[in-house]
DNA sequence: TATGAATGAGGCTTCATTCAT
DNA sequence: AATGAATGAAGCCTCATTCAT
């Protein structure tokens, strides 16, 4: 009718209506999108709405509001991330190669998720507002502690670990150093070149992560 | 931080007219804080405007618009930070020393600078957008590196680092521990409690970052 | 001209909601008279919202931006003028006979639209940058030249017309003097007074155009 | 000290101050353009100034605002043309050849100037309010009637003009042509295509003018 | 005669959200 | 369960103009 007109569209994509499950997902997974990209405020519902099969009074229908759907957004991308975590079994391997194990996988799963990264990024800058709210994410942090902590308790008793290992510190260690590999690329690449960015570097990066957890609880370790 | 003025930052409207290095640290001061706790998309002109010993308008002049803002924002940020790195002066210390010390006030300038760490996850989100086109940061981060491999070049020399540490290598394990442990402090102890957080908890964490990275390049180290 | 409204146009705000077209009918007919009045850069959306019986958030619902609104005005104006041509029906007529006809309507149309005059020096201002924009526009050109056509080429074939006459050239010549009439009666009759815009000046100044045109093709043409 | 910031620039081009009708002048030819280019309400006094030798300051200083400013441009675009009229000597030749010089003359003088046809189109838009302040545009126009009146009279006494033709009505023809020609030349060309604008396209509409302004008056006129 | 700094009003546009059907 | 139309508040930015020196 009026082809010129920003807002006034109308037609819709698909008509696989009739499923709200389905339109669910497909909001939250346009809005994952959006949110990654530019974060809460800048993301805008006008555009998520346009990007999805449905209509966006169907976001306001399911999710309230903006910070609603930023919610939902933020606990299903947790969850996926700690699913991911939950299937990775160490129980049947001696500490120190379940340790490497847990290391490299944490480093594989933050590259291979960089949209999780980015909203915990764009989380902290709202200083974990929302998922302090949320009553669903904090149940999902236990998996990997327990993890580490069986393996902390079997590598003391064997003597492989060093008596002041903690559970808790070695997943701060694996994570920080997974964590800004993804969510600090573009500025340090900018500042100082993309080298370890690049295939080869990752590879001597990765090695020198698990080098480094590997160094800091393991006795007498030798890269 | 907040140099430019003489009386405290909080009174309106008051003195230093006609002075435009006062009116636009002023303006760069307070925006710095709205930049940092909101982000780009986040910030609001009239806030900023507001809390400022100046009008909006003067935000314009100077400035140009809200980008052109942000961007004086970061420039200053970076180069106060660099300014502080490059006043460390690590060249008498022998090069295990030389190390530590780098490592611990890496750890610490960013644990005294959440404002710098808040802005580079902000540019990040902005996939470093605004640091590409300064003409001045990329000018800037040629000190640390230049530092490290000063330390790396001298160690080896003496045997005491091995031969594949790698200055760039070491910034980015002494970076990612440091700046990780201030952007992600909300969502972490969100998650795991406020254990690594206390001042307790960040001593320690402060000493294993730097048995992390010592242990990583220095031969035969023992924490 | 204003055939959408029922009631006159200065009711504020009142009745006819929900209905879309009425509504932006409502908003073109408006900006059409401030376009024409002040031009794109002088036009003022509030000042056109004002006069509106819906709010300016319609206008961009609808048009996007001021130039989009600008833009659709220009469509409309021209289209309106173009139905108005093509209405003209000479083709039953003898050559000359059709062709006086066809400068007395256009002259007489031309006085009869200040807005599409107004609108048009607007565009030129513009150097016809949204008319190139425009899909609609050149579309509606055709008519007139071929009603042109038609008459010059049986004019040539009786004999009554000169072989050099052009149609596109006695749209020119029709066209200009029919414009310039009302687009510089302002500062003509600023310069050298109003004598030519009494009722009795209009009436020689057509009888001229008339003359001027037809003596300029019309074999042995007589006034 | 500041180089991005748009409004906070500091460097003067040249330095010949000290001269204020140089200064002055300086203004008026950058206004010119600036007015023709955007007219009124779209020229910006921050672009004028900036594109001057001076300041803004000056523009005030000597103009008083920026309508002060346009009606100065006019009045000095209409002199310098009247000027080009006023030296055109047509007393010594018969009065046909006299009449096709002036309409040849009034032809090229617009296709030379158009900016004066710019600022004369946006002076309507204006409904000529500003030429009606002014008090030197008026004593400007008598010239042309001048000597178009001494034309006529011979003529008719001679009897190679019709006893109805008329100085002002001459002047009408000549100028509406010559006027359209330029101001419309944007649209119509948009419109209906280039062809009436090349240097040949032009050169047939010369001379089409030519013929149907003194077709309309001189008796028995063949082309 | 000249200038950089400053200003307030108001311009255009966007946003998240709700209404009526 | 779904939609196009509608909304008000507020966002960013620009303008012509004046001040202080």
């Amino acid at each position: 009718m009026d082809s010129s007109s920003n807002e006034a569209s109308g037609n819709r994509k698909t008509s696989w209506k009739k499923n709200p499950e389905a339109v669910k997902e497909n909001i939250l997974t346009i809005a994952t999108e959006e949110f990654a990209a530019q974060g809460l405020s800048g993301a805008n519902i006008n555009e998520i709405a346009k990007r999805t099969a449905t209509s966006k009074r169907m976001i306001y229908y399911y999710f309230g509001d903006k910070e609603g759907l930023y919610q939902h957004v933020l606990e299903r991308v947790y969850s996926s991330l700690r699913d991911m975590e939950q299937a990775l079994n160490v129980a049947g391997l001696e500490p120190v190669a379940a340790l490497r194990r847990l290391t490299e996988a944490t480093f594989d799963s933050h590259v291979n998720n960089p949209q999780f990264i980015r909203l915990v990024m764009i989380e902290n800058i709202h200083n974990a507002e929302y998922i302090e709210k949320s009553e669903i994410i904090p149940k999902l942090n236990k998996a990997i502690i327990d993890k580490l902590t069986d393996v902390c308790d079997r590598g003391k008793a064997s003597g492989v670990l060093r008596m002041d290992a903690d559970p808790l510190e070695l997943h701060w260690m694996t994570s920080s150093a997974s964590f800004y590999n993804v969510s600090n690329m573009a500025t340090f690449s900018t500042s100082f070149g993309n080298s370890l960015f690049t295939d080869e570097g990752q590879k001597r990066l990765r090695r020198r992560v698990v080098d480094m957890v590997l160094g800091a609880v393991v006795v007498g370790y030798q890269p």
